[in-house]
DNA sequence: TGGGATTTGATGGGGGTCAATGGGAATTGA
DNA sequence: TCAATTCCCATTGACCCCCATCAAATCCCA
């Protein structure tokens, strides 16, 4: 299952947030009940994932960090940085104030949906940058091209996103 | 099967409304029994889809958003912004309010088909474009050019591109 | 083929359940 | 012993399950 939507939460006076139940349901499967959480390097937020993925970075570094300086950096970044977090009885993290304080979070918590990952804003910062997202897309005419279907060859095309959509990219119609 | 034809139903005064039988039958082999819906980029409507097609969005997404400031943009507006519905014992979602008035809508909801994917209109708004989108199809003289049989699996593979179009183009925005 | 019977999908509403939240008690560690 | 953390329980309000009704399509049989 993935990480969709944007859920937003409250921080109470413990530094404690419920994680959103969809976000638990999809982290379900994990031997881990928590989640990790580390600072963006694009932006002013978190980024949040479960164990298979931390897993799954790990690995990736792994490989590269033997070749590059930058992956050396990002493993230290990441996985020096990160921050594992244990699900209490009712599904609620306890923020570390380094990373309260990175995101500029307040009393409010946005949780945002990526797919295998997610990322947690405050929401009044988040809110205008999504607004901006969708007028870049939009004057843009930006068109995902999808992954072929599983029943295809994944090899054969690996998705990529253009900078103009078709001519018209309407289906037929009658 | 696909989501197809027009299918116009009642907003109750819960924010409940009926998916049309059709649409869930095209949604049975889903792990998922609800839908995902988002604001749509171009018009002034929602994008709905299934579970299955919304994991191919975001795997298209997946590995190129550490790159593309683009699929990042998309990753937010789309992935961020989608809203996961699930059915009730009745077939019904809970359209949120913030959709409701994105899309302008008052107590009736339309439901169009298109292919793997449908839109949510006000019926009003979307009668006189598809009459517009109709004319122009005409006047056009689109020819839809069939891909062939050999690599169409009917259970996932209907014919999409226009005459103009590539014939792998598909979009994911709209 | 027509008309009544039956099934099924769409709609409305009430109430129980559970997720989110807040706070206190118990436990751990320094 | 004190502070910090974890566990537990209580509250509340939104959501989901259930049932009841209605309309429309389908079926069935003459």
């Amino acid at each position: 299952m993935l990480f969709t939507g944007t859920h937003i939460h409250k921080l109470d006076r413990k530094g404690r947030v419920s994680v959103p139940k969809r976000f638990r349901a999809t982290l379900d499967h994990e031997t881990f009940a928590g989640i990790y959480l580390y600072q963006s390097h694009k932006e002013n937020a978190l980024e949040g994932c479960g164990e298979s993925h931390m897993e799954r970075i790990a690995a990736s570094l792994d490989d590269l960090a033997m070749f590059s300086d930058e992956a050396d950096d990002l493993a230290d970044t990441i996985l020096g940085a990160s921050h594992m977090l244990p699900f209490d009885g009712e599904g609620r993290i306890i923020l570390p104030p380094e990373l309260i304080e990175f995101a500029g979070i307040d009393d409010q918590v946005a949780f945002v949906g990526r797919g295998r990952t997610f990322r947690i804003w405050n929401p009044d910062v988040f809110k205008p940058l999504q607004d901006a997202s969708r007028t870049r897309t939009l004057n843009r005419g930006s068109t995902l091209k999808l992954k072929p279907l599983s029943d295809t060859p994944a090899s054969s095309r690996p998705a990529a996103a253009t900078g103009t959509a078709g001519p018209d990219d309407e289906g037929a119609t009658g």
